[in-house]
DNA sequence: CCGAAAATATGACATTAATCATATTGGTAG
DNA sequence: CTACCAATATGATTAATGTCATATTTTCGG
C-alpha cells in the first residue's frame, strides 16, 4: 500500500519536526535509531526531501536536519508522498489499463476514484505539525 | 497501489465471467491475449484462483477456465484480492509500525483507517458479475 | 489406445525496490 | 588552518516481484 521509502520518510519527518520545535537539529544516526530504519536508505530519502525544500541540512559538527516552523505547519503529506514516490499514487487505473478515463472507464473506475479522492483529501489536510503535535500531547505514538 | 498480479487476476476474471455467461470455456492463450498479460504469469494467478475455488478448469481439448453463475454473482473483489495477495492489503500500519493499534495508534491511524474501511467496503460490495455486466451493457471497457 | 490440446508444476531469468558500503564534499570548532 | 564531524554522491549487493521457458500431467477425439 505504501512503499517503505514513504513509511521511513514520513516517520523521519515527524521526528525531525518534533526536534525542530525544540530548536534542535538531528543527525542521520539519531533519526534512524529513533524510527528504526536503515541509515543509508534513510539518508537517500532525506536527501530527496532536502532537494524538495521540505527540510534543510547542515554539514559538520552539530549539523544535521531541521525543518522550519513554516514548513512543518504548511507542508502536507500529499507533497511528501509526491516528492518521495512521484505521482504513481495519484494517477493510474486500478486495473492497470492505459486508456482508462472518465470517458472510457474500466468497470472499477468510478468506485475506486471516490476512494482515491478521499485518501487524497486526507493527505492534503494533514500537515507534519498535525502529526508531531499528537506525539507531544500523547494521543499517538511513533515507537515500534 | 495494486500489484500486477491483482490487476491481471481481476481483469482475467472479468473476461472469464463474460465468457462463462455465454456458456463458453476460455483457455489461457485467449485470456492473456484479451487482457494483454503474460501467459505464464497469468497461468500462475489462475491456478491460485482454481485452488481458491473461485473458478474451475478442465484440461484437454475444449478445456479451459470457467466460473459458475453462483460464484460470479457471490464472490466479491475482497475475496479475490485476499486469494491473490494475502492480507497485506487489509492489515498493517500506514507508517509500518508493528505495534500500531487503536489503543496505541500512530498519528495517522484514525484518519487512515477511515479510508481503508471505505476501500474495503467497496471491495466487499463489488462482485464479478457487477463488473462484467458493465462490459455487457457498454458502460465500461476492459481494453487497453 | 494414441495423439494432440490444454492445464499444471517447476525452475530459471529479469527487473525493480530495498539495503549496504565506500568515497567525497562542506562546514564548524578549536 | 587543520582536523573532525556529518551530509552528499555513487555504486554494489540483496530481496522481492514479475516474467519466461520447459517439462509433466490430464482428457478428449478419433
Amino acid at each position: 500500500m505504501f512503499s517503505k521509502a514513504r513509511e521511513y520518510g514520513i516517520r523521519a519527518l515527524i521526528f525531525i519536526t518534533l526536534k525542530s520545535t525544540k530548536g534542535e537539529r538531528v543527525n542521520l544516526v539519531d533519526i534512524s535509531e529513533e524510527i528504526a530504519s536503515p541509515p543509508a536508505f534513510t539518508a537517500k530519502i532525506l536527501q530527496k526531501l532536502v532537494k524538495g525544500a521540505v527540510i534543510d541540512s547542515v554539514k559538520g559538527p552539530h549539523g544535521g536536519f531541521h525543518i522550519s516552523e513554516k514548513n512543518s505547519a504548511h507542508i502536507v503529506l500529499a507533497e511528501i508522498v509526491h516528492i518521495i514516490d512521484g505521482d504513481t499514487f495519484y494517477k493510474g487505473c486500478v486495473l492497470g489499463l492505459k486508456e482508462c478515463t472518465s470517458q472510457n472507464p474500466c468497470p472499477l473506475h468510478i468506485k475506486f476514484n471516490a476512494v482515491r479522492t478521499d485518501l487524497n483529501k486526507m493527505l492534503q489536510e494533514t500537515s507534519l505539525k498535525d502529526l508531531s503535535s499528537q506525539l507531544e500531547n500523547g494521543t499517538a505514538v511513533l515507537k515500534l
